[in-house]
DNA sequence: TACAGTCGGGG
DNA sequence: GTGTACGACTGTA
């Protein structure tokens, strides 16, 4: 007898003994534990006489495993006769690493793919989207998809979130109680008694029963906290709903990819239910939950991994799934991690692309002008992709440039995976279109849509990068030249059009004209780019002005990612300039900031100049009264090295051996927030126990930053630093002679 | 003034 | 069990 179930689907992953466990929310609001029989291959392939060695291996051990030799396609090279290893999901992996330790010099296929990407390419299933299940006695017999993870509408599942914050940073102070919050209402708990805090929290996850449990510091102290706590009181904690499984734990590590050393926390994951770490999760500024449970639903990845992944980590996955549909064998590739470390490495996406010298200085009638979406754009319209370059064919098209051929005959597995992601981007920004600003639907839109875009803007690096499992440099150099000469052919057609381009850089161009202030006026340029490139371009807006700034150090050479400007509408562009960057405290930013809008709502200096340096003058007079809260004297970096190997003692590594000496060790990767104070050792750590004394703030230090600061947004139009020292420090009736020169 | 060491951006 | 670009800028000799 067979029920039927509908719901959204939460989780998939490898049950303890046999196939995997399912969790569903059903549409009747319950929550399902669901069991499923399920087999995975992955494949071998190597010399015949170590085939058959592996063959007799396995058999010796009389498992239940079903051998047979096959042909499979390769990504790259075609058929090939493999040995197809087939056995239950539950013990594949392990399965995996046993024959993989004996048989080291064997090529493997479609061993490490993660059960949940498994699961989506066989069923079409992903977390948050619902599906229909025929269940008998909690065994799934069949499950089919209800929703599309390409339709923009899906209904989102209503999800129990049983929120939990420290009362204070732990890494800074310890904390005293935490913020326990369900449906709006907020319960603080105290940390004073492990044991009773443990009972309530246990207390409290029966009572909500939660799908999500969102937390700050979860990962990096409250789960770790709460684990040695049980561990002392002699209580079993186990915040997982699956209550056979114990959390899974993913240690701490520092690691280096491309010149910069990540640092990632020790990470709690839960079965049955979601825990995120909203100070864990990567890219949380960028988006929100509702981005992460989008970039979950469209790569299959599971909803706790994505939300600690990177995007190239989704992207990887959703090449696998794209892999498996078509039958193509996804090559096993050692060292896992390694792949997902390029993270960074691929935002440099600037290496290779166009970059142009600007024309330093102040600019009027300036129109921005943006490729949509231009890399995934080329991939898609050039059939770029590891397996299409280089390869000859009856039928190529040939990059400029580099001679090269891609191959048309099939469409490339990296360009199927990203039509559709582009395609629902586009779906979504259409939608927003039609919002009103206020549309209390706007920001979870708004939030998906930077998670796609992020899945995007990634998948170019990951084309590249030699160590990504279908990754190609090839690739990379065939996409930064059609990049390239999408920006010349931009220029050219601009410039037959009366434009002059101030300034390209990767995928956008700074073009100039009087009279054009309007979106009919710029139109004819955007169709005649179009038509040249066959690439999608779009008005980014229309200038008030814009500043092009020079090299610090030699003031004749621009810099291609330092400017700012205001746009007609009085929003503002920063690239490059202090408040863009992290390890600027927030007072110097602010006041740079301020400085930007009050000239932003101008013309320029002379309306508002008088106004700039009272403000200015006030912050630095709070700043000697010590009214401005440490807080926002913060200057925070990342570590780069462990704190014995620096050489020079900079402020940053100096801080970092303040808090070694109090046994609050910092790694490479982690931020470390400082204080710049007066005498030895000039700076004072932040996550000291001891707060810093006001009167030891050096105070001319945050001055000189703030004047530097204030002379960058101020210097297009001739300010230069003495100026305004003079005006700030010391007589502001000076400023009557730069407003009106004799 | 030179240069070694250190840092972070960007779509 | 490895990887370590590039350009800008700071601080010290």
């Amino acid at each position: 007898m067979a029920d039927e179930l509908s719901g959204w689907l939460l989780d998939v992953y490898a049950a303890d003994n046999q196939g995997v466990v399912l969790w569903l929310l059903g549409d009747d609001g319950r929550r399902y534990q669901l069991r499923q029989r399920l087999t995975t291959t992955f494949y071998a392939r190597g010399p015949f006489p170590r085939l058959r060695e592996l063959w007799r291996f396995i058999r010796r051990r009389h498992m239940p495993i079903c051998l047979s030799r096959t042909q499979r396609e390769d990504l790259f090279d075609g058929r090939l006769d493999v040995m197809a290893i087939e056995a239950d999901t539950a013990v594949q992996s392990r399965l995996f690493r046993y024959i993989q330790r004996r048989f080291p010099d064997l090529d493997y296929y479609d061993a490490d793919i993660p059960v949940s990407v498994q699961y989506a390419a066989r069923f079409d299933v992903s977390s948050t989207l619902r599906c229909r299940v025929s269940v008998n006695e909690g065994a799934v017999l069949d499950i089919a998809p209800l929703d599309s993870r390409w339709q923009i509408d899906n209904p989102p599942p209503p999800l129990r979130i049983l929120t939990i914050a420290p009362n204070v940073d732990p890494s800074h102070r310890a904390p005293t109680h935490l913020h326990v919050g369900f449906e709006g209402r907020v319960i603080p708990y105290s940390l004073a008694n492990g044991r009773l805090l443990l009972i309530g929290l246990q207390a409290a996850l029966k009572r909500h029963d939660p799908d999500l449990i969102l937390t700050q510091f979860g990962d990096t102290w409250l789960f770790p906290l709460l684990r040695e706590e049980a561990q002392k009181a002699a209580i079993s904690f186990n915040p997982s709903r699956d209550k056979e499984r114990p959390c899974r734990i993913k240690k701490a590590n520092s690691y280096f990819t491309y010149g910069m050393v990540l640092h990632r926390g020790e990470q709690t994951y839960l079965h049955g239910r979601w825990h995120i770490d909203i100070k864990n999760a990567l890219q949380f500024n960028e988006y929100d939950i509702s981005g992460i449970l989008e970039q979950a639903r469209v790569t299959g990845m599971p909803v706790q991994e994505m939300a600690r992944r990177s995007p190239g980590a989704g992207i990887t996955v959703m090449q696998m799934i794209t892999a498996v549909r078509r039958g193509v064998m996804v090559p096993y590739t050692k060292q896992q991690a390694e792949q997902y470390k390029s993270a960074r490495a691929l935002l440099r996406s600037d290496k290779g692309g166009m970059v142009y010298q600007p024309q330093i200085g102040l600019h009027t009638n300036v129109v921005e002008i943006d490729f949509v979406s231009m890399y995934p754009s080329i991939i898609s319209l050039f059939n770029i992709s590891p397996e299409t370059v280089k390869v000859n064919s009856p039928h190529v098209t040939v990059v400029p440039e580099l001679n090269m051929p891609i191959d048309q005959t099939k469409r490339g597995l990296l360009p199927e995976t990203l039509q559709p992601i582009l395609e629902k981007r586009i779906a979504i920004r259409a939608r927003l279109a039609n919002l009103t600003r206020l549309d209390c639907r706007r920001p979870s839109l708004q939030s998906r849509s930077a998670a796609l875009k992020w899945l995007l803007v990634v998948a170019f690096g990951y084309a590249g990068y030699k160590r990504a499992r279908f990754g190609r440099i090839e690739a990379h150099e065939a996409i930064t030249a059609y990049s390239r000469e999408a920006l010349l052919r931009a220029k050219e057609t601009a410039e037959a059009l009366g434009y002059e381009v101030v300034h390209m850089y990767i995928d956008g161009l700074w073009v100039k004209q009087k009279g054009v202030k309007t979106k009919a006026a710029i139109q004819p340029l955007l169709d005649s780019i179009e038509s040249a490139t066959g690439l999608p371009i779009a008005l980014k807006g229309f200038y008030k002005w814009i500043a092009f700034l020079p090299s610090k150090l030699d003031s004749r050479i621009p810099v291609p990612n330092r400017y700012f400007g205001a746009f007609e509408t009085g929003e503002l562009k920063v690239r490059g300039i202090e408040m863009r960057r992290h390890d600027t405290p927030p007072f110097v930013a602010d006041i740079q900031r301020a400085v930007l809008e009050q000239l932003a709502q101008t013309s320029g200096p002379n309306d508002c100049l008088l106004a700039i340096i009272e403000m200015v003058r006030g912050r630095l007079a709070a700043l000697r009264e010590k009214k401005v809260a440490p807080q926002l004297l913060l200057v925070s970096q990342i570590l780069s090295r462990p704190v014995e190997a620096y050489k020079v003692p900079s402020p940053a590594a100096r801080a970092a051996a303040q808090l070694g000496e109090i046994n609050k060790q910092r790694f490479p990767g982690q931020r470390i927030r400082f204080i710049f104070t007066m005498g030895h050792p000039g700076v004072h750590a932040w996550d000291l126990p001891e707060d810093v004394d006001p009167d030891l703030i050096d105070v001319d230090r945050y001055v000189d930053l703030m004047l530097r600061a204030v002379t960058a947004v101020l210097q297009p139009w001739g300010i230069q630093r003495g100026w305004v020292d003079e005006w700030i420090l010391r007589d502001w009736h000076q400023v009557y002679f730069y407003l009106s020169p004799a």
